[in-house]
DNA sequence: TTGTTTGCAAATACTTTGCATATGC
DNA sequence: GCATATGCAAAGTATTTGCAAACAA
């Protein structure tokens, strides 16, 4: 388990670097501490929680790059932006399609994989009108610590 | 259409009023007014929206009245919070179960009424262990204005 | 070298809070 | 009359912009 989301992990470094080259933007250390951290990040962190992290090596870096380069990130298709209700955005490097749920208490993300919703039918009235690039399933609730802490 | 849609909008007017006794809320003209601007603007208005709107009528009412009613109304469960990429809250005074499309260039948002989004299952290890309450589909793409305009 | 990127600082956007005054019930 | 709501001001949080210096290619 270990080793496959490592080697997943350099595989996706090494795509990294291909579409930096694509799309003509410069390989720095900055981006690439970013999106690494990102990786090893699956619980989508907003852009202050990567910033606290990267900096533990790279003090020097500014929480302005971080959240440039995530954008940068986003534009280049290899990280999504998710936003909540009244939260800053939070990122994620898996690019995979997927869904979520998000805790209306403690705002946690926990991913969703199921592949029923990645198939779903467009209403006819907006697939003629509009063209649709994606569709998301977004489920709200209350998580299991959550739920256990307020014995509800 | 119109005495349909003028109906209902006395029907939840009066809704209004007495959820504001259920819950012992002041019925105070700000926040009728407020109600009142997010039925006739079923384009999702944010905050300043409104806001500009009701300062037209009601010329002595605060920015910060019309977000705090706002985010009232939504406690009340009247009104829906909506948020998109980036951008600010956005409100939606119809609480009957929809969906949304949103433009990525214009933000538009546009309902989507499609019963068959209303019964999606649930991935069984999600509802196994948290406590799912609602489920929304959220589609992106471009719009036809927007597509239109750019020719794509 | 050269155009991009970084780090800093300031500005902007949006939302929230504290409090005195006003007002619905 | 009393508790709640409003309007104002200030603070707080999140994000964006402008620009000189630094750096990847």
């Amino acid at each position: 388990m270990h080793s496959v989301q490592e080697k997943s992990k350099e595989k996706k470094l090494n795509t990294f670097k291909d579409v930096c080259k694509q799309h003509n933007i410069k390989l720095t250390p900055q981006r690439l501490i970013i999106y690494e951290t990102l990786l090893d990040h699956p619980e989508h962190p907003s852009t202050d929680m990567v910033y606290q992290c990267v900096r533990k090596t790279f003090p020097t870096i500014s929480f302005d790059t971080v959240n440039r380069t995530l954008l940068t990130l986003h534009e280049l298709g290899v990280a999504n932006i998710i936003e909540g209700t009244g939260n800053p955005k939070r990122y994620d490097g898996n690019v995979v399609k997927h869904h979520h749920f998000q805790c209306v208490k403690c705002k946690r993300i926990i991913d969703v994989f199921y592949t029923e919703y990645n198939s779903l039918p467009i209403p006819q009235d907006i697939q003629e009108k509009h063209r649709v690039q994606d569709i998301t399933v977004r489920l709200q609730g209350v998580c299991d610590q959550c739920r256990d802490r307020s014995g509800k």
